[in-house]
DNA sequence: ATTTGACATTCGAAATTCCATATATATGAT
DNA sequence: ATCATATATATGGAATTTCGAATGTCAAAT
């Protein structure tokens, strides 16, 4: 990962809260994204494509769900500045977090779950 | 500093190359910024007069030359991350590190001097 | 098979960013 | 004063990026 694509990929207000929050989260689907930036899904989706294809994040499909997390390939030193950048600047997220805490019906996380139903 | 401002700054790979390269020496002049990057004056000096906006770099003048380093007051953690991206992507300046090594006259420093003369 | 909800993609317009060229200013030396 | 060097700024156009709206796809449920 180039120090030139990381930076641009932070430069969009939209993708560095997706990332900072995905970074805060562990791993969060479109719908809660959506909801917790308060934007449309396809911009949302439109952004999430892009840092996929850069390999910053990696999706899996749950169900009708698709959930983001850090892509584990990623270099450390990107998850150091991803992570030094959230610690730092926390508040950046409170709206967004709160946004989040305040949404109901979200889809329930099943990958490490027991070993024999899945 | 907003993230999001430091990360703009950080997106272009003119602003990135000098600002690492200023982490790098602590100090440089814009005639010795043009010589390492290979890059027209006006460019260099537009992209700079940005950094130097957005309270990044502070400037200083010595007779016929203008130094920048890093402002003094920038914040901590955007001074980390600006470290930490140096020491893990070195390489990425070694063409640049060669051609100012290369470069002649350089203007000296004369910032702490003795007290006399000054 | 159809519907529904979650997500992805496409496209044209608008905004932003970048650069090259030209020009202006400041300093030091003659 | 004048000239040369170092640096700064202004301008216009090209290239890139972003967005909204509409549309397409996939999986589960009925």
């Amino acid at each position: 990962m180039q120090p030139l694509a990381l930076f641009k990929a932070l430069s969009d207000d939209t993708r560095l809260r997706i990332l900072l929050l995905i970074v805060q989260e562990q791993e969060l689907c479109v719908c809660e994204l959506t909801c917790a930036l308060g934007l449309s899904q396809p911009k949302i989706s439109r952004h999430l494509a892009l840092l996929r294809q850069l390999g910053i994040l990696s999706d899996r499909r749950q169900g009708q769900w698709v959930f983001y997390q850090l892509h584990p390939e990623l270099d450390d030193w990107a998850q150091t500045i991803l992570q030094h950048t959230l610690s730092a600047n926390q508040n950046l997220l409170t709206h967004n977090q709160q946004q989040l805490a305040q949404m109901g019906d979200r889809p329930e996380r099943s990958s490490q779950c027991c070993i024999a139903s899945c």
